[in-house]
DNA sequence: ACTTATCTTTTTGTATACACTTTCATACCG
DNA sequence: CGGTATGAAAGTGTATACAAAAAGATAAGT
């Protein structure tokens, strides 16, 4: 089974203070997978009783794990209500592709500073892998390791905390795919991917950085096309509306 | 009593499942507070008993809460070991610095862009209030509202998430200070931060862009200018290295 | 006197129990 | 027949209990 959108190194960090190795670490990761690669619907509640006999633990370890996802922002947890997969709305869908444009451009240049062969060798068999799955049709692994490249490439730059943001940021852009994404969005089409591995390679920062800049609003448009639909929230001022028009004001 | 860093509309906003408004929100934002104004010195344990007594609740509610914490890096929780302030390395600080320096730069284009002159006065009190407390004396507050200023200035964007991650940041930052900072380290020595408001008032980008990045560098290089002290771990390697020397090894 | 081993104390990890809130179904009333 | 109230069922919030681990103290041995 797959680790986070780690792509190897997750063997045991033993650094801070999340993933110390605990039992339901590996349910964390679980429902982590089941959430990003969508096979939980955005909106699916996550009933406590339930996880806890799946899993066979008790209620406690399945709330830690889930006001972890919470805080993650892939579950939503509110008050008395219990935890359902989150549903981005298209602000803040919008929000999450502007903060990687910011995050990915802006850490660009130390990603180029400090990408030696042997990284650059590393990310490659990552495009690879993504190509073959692409090839063979298998969707799911390739949307999969396209977000781990982007975390991947991040990850050269040497900065933990960057990175951790994008990791997260990359898993909330499965959600927004799933929410609001056709079928055939597949996010990064034929994956240019290894076109920035050339730019990073020949050391040329505001190519690479020109690339990331176009390719993220690229995948933000073809997914975020569609506004959002009434939604039950909105639905008094729709409905408003069509009475005022109805009686012909206007 | 304050709020985080939210500088006042933290209001309930319902939407998120993190500050639903359970009981432990309060626990929560006085140990927020109590940390990043230093009056828990990095290293402080938290043992849960201790801290479920003082405020009159079960370990459970005590739990929920350093974990949330730990998620924002503010304490480190090891496994079967309990939780403490963080202490965060020289490494992470640079990253903390770094990363700041990414977001605030890169979100400053929306900053200008969405500068409406009441969202600008709202800023300018804020400054002001950080200058009244330096006149005064409370160093404590003004680099409270100094980090205020800066999460106020990226939240006028209106990107939420990327305000989310900059409050983190900036949180950090203070543990950052308390860990490395001397006595006098006030961040931002004389508060420069009305400079920045004008150039923003006058719709200069890069000029606001460049005025930040020299910012963040001066308040970077005015605290984590010393070096990591032995700290016990590699105290094997500095008493072998201090051995060989004894022994008249080079 | 110093180290090592064992036992006690303290503290964390996890399960369970109970109170309260929400939700859904049923029955009552207009 | 539609709408509202009442009550049962399900699910969450919080406290407590017990098991396991770490920290500390005491005692034995070198």
């Amino acid at each position: 089974m797959r680790k986070g959108l780690s792509t190897e190194r997750s063997g045991g960090r033993g650094e801070n203070g999340l993933g110390t190795g605990g039992r339901d670490e590996a349910i964390y990761r679980n429902l982590f997978v089941a959430i990003v690669e969508n096979h939980l619907a955005p909106g699916t509640k996550l009933p406590e009783d339930t996880l806890a006999e799946t899993y066979g633990v008790s209620r406690t370890s399945i709330r830690k794990v889930l006001q972890r996802l919470a805080h993650e922002r892939l579950v939503d947890v509110r008050l008395n209500r219990g935890a359902a997969v989150a549903q981005p709305s298209v602000s803040e869908a919008r929000d999450i592709f502007s903060a990687r444009r910011i995050i990915e451009c802006g850490a660009i240049g130390k990603v180029v500073a400090k990408a030696v062969p042997a990284a650059i060798d590393e990310l490659r068999e990552l495009v690879r892998r993504e190509h073959a799955a692409a090839d063979r049709g298998d969707w799911r692994e390739a949307i999969y390791l396209s977000g781990a490249f982007h975390v991947a490439l991040i990850r050269v730059s040497g900065n933990e905390t960057l990175t951790e943001f994008l990791t997260q940021l990359v898993s909330r852009s499965s959600l927004v795919i799933a929410t609001y994404g056709t079928p055939m969005t597949s996010s990064c089409r034929h994956s240019e991917h290894d076109d920035v591995l050339d730019l990073i390679a020949a050391g040329d920062v505001e190519g690479a950085r020109a690339w990331m800049e176009r390719h993220l609003k690229d995948v933000e448009r073809s997914v975020v096309l569609v506004e959002e639909e009434p939604s039950a929230l909105d639905l008094r001022k729709v409905l408003d509306e069509v009475a005022r028009r109805h009686r012909g004001e206007r």
